[in-house]
DNA sequence: GCAATATTTAGCTAAACTGCTAAGTATAAA
DNA sequence: TTTATACTTAGCAGTTTAGCTAAATATTGC
């Protein structure tokens, strides 16, 4: 992953996790292994189309993966995005004194 | 910590670092040790009063620590409050299949 | 005390975000 | 081929955020 598109990455994981409900929604879909959106805005207090376009921006930052099953669609988590992140508070575990 | 106020602290500090300004200040001071606020504001694009509320913010969230100099006031990075959000990342290492 | 330096506070505007309801699309069932 | 189900898209209103400039508040040095 080039430098730029993994500050690109970085940016849309920090902004899609600054939602309470949007961390919610990422851990109880990683819990449950997978869902769907029916089942995932059931679970939550706002309307079905406010949690629809909390999973689009999950789904845009590289989160969640979505799949058409029928009717439904199922959404899981995917981890990937998240070792971005991982690696941004590792530099905070690296010792002062760099540039 | 309870886990009232760690919730607290997640959302704050989730808050805090969505904004690339201030995901950089934070990795800068903490390359440096310690920064005044005049070295931070010089280092970057914005304005200062712009930059004052980012330091700010990232003082709220208890990601950076303060302390007055004469008239500089120099601001150090604050490692602790980083552990909150390493700890939410722990939960997407176990695997799935809790409720 | 008076001027200069370092930094914050106040107040404004434009843009982005989040919630909602209503309407649309796609698949399944009858 | 209609009706129901699952979900998304469109569009609006209220709130928050982020940038700016101008003014205020220390603190230091003369």
């Amino acid at each position: 992953m080039d430098p730029k598109a993994k500050l690109e990455a970085l940016e849309a994981v920090c902004a899609a996790i600054a939602h309470p409900a949007r961390r919610q929604i990422l851990l109880t879909v990683h819990l449950r292994g997978s869902m769907t959106a029916g089942d995932i805005a059931g679970r939550f207090a706002h309307a079905w189309p406010t949690t629809t376009r909390h999973l689009g921006i999950l789904v845009e930052a590289g989160l969640l993966k979505q799949e058409r099953a029928g009717r439904n669609r199922i959404y899981e988590v995917d981890h990937t995005r998240l070792g971005v992140l991982e690696e941004w508070l590792g530099w905070f575990r690296k010792p002062p004194g760099g540039d």
